[in-house]
DNA sequence: TTGAAAACCGAGTAATATAGTAGGAATTTT
DNA sequence: AAAATTCCTACTATATTACTCGGTTTTCAA
């Protein structure tokens, strides 16, 4: 019952992009050296998400990510189904295309994995990117 | 974000013992046969479900498996973390304590994942086998 | 106008996990 | 004795993961 780091990574990154929003674009080099993730790496991931029309980059020196929506307006779910896919405990009950099953609605276990699947997407789609940096000025004050 | 067909096969099977609890040892055979998993696999999965203390097993002729204690007694949640391990979206916030985190406690991410663990854990917790065949047997009558 | 800084692109790779398949030994009932 | 069943170990093909790397293109700034 895993992520794999691409989420993960992606997160952090993303997270990363929001808390220097309006502060101009952001190289890649300088994301991956604060959340401790390997360059090349990240470089494949940012190309999804800038496909996927999360992010958009500048070219060239000076160059570098912006997020292509203000952070109230992302949100983990948005960042998760792009890297990993649709939400889905198990292929049966993804959010994308039902893949017929051979009970169809004979299938109790399968009533389970929605119910998992609910939970998973209403905690992911009611956080966004701004929420994150709150709670982070949050608990920064608190540590003071 | 998925689950293994471990954690899927297991659940059902999981789930057809209940529907035959009572009635003895039922042959792994069967189970297979009516949940329309591979025999040689889930003769590994019954294994690993064995040996965390769900099922009992009766050898020879006219054996076969048990859940070790009622249906009621057992929820998702425990057949998934025999099967799957400790449930964690991402490593480091694994139920069962692991890795240190190098960003410790000011990681914001960290919290995200944490709300996603536990929100997947308490609707695993929250249903058991019991649970799952009084919904079979609603949606049965619904049928009729 | 040249050099450096960056995004962009595609290929390769080692390690691990997944989803089985298979064969045979041990145990128990009929 | 035969049949049914669990139990145990090993094998395998495929896919995924988490990178690494080399090179190309674009753009800014001195």
């Amino acid at each position: 019952m895993r992520l794999s780091t691409r989420g993960h990574y992606g997160l952090k990154a993303m997270y990363d992009l929001a808390r220097h929003y309006g502060a101009g674009p952001i190289p890649l080099k300088n994301v991956a050296a604060r959340q401790n993730i390997s360059g090349y790496y990240l470089e494949q991931l940012i190309a999804v998400l800038r496909k996927g029309g999360l992010v958009k980059s500048v070219r060239g020196a000076q160059g570098g990510y912006v997020l292509a929506r203000p952070p109230d307006e992302i949100r983990v779910g948005d960042i998760i189904r792009i890297l990993e896919g649709p939400i889905a405990p198990v292929e049966c009950v993804s959010e994308i295309r039902t893949a017929e099953c051979d009970q169809a609605d004979r299938c109790i276990t399968r009533t389970v994995w929605e119910k998992v699947r609910d939970s998973i997407t209403q905690v992911m789609d009611s956080i966004s990117l701004a929420d994150m940096c709150r709670e982070e000025e949050r608990s920064r004050q608190n540590r003071e």
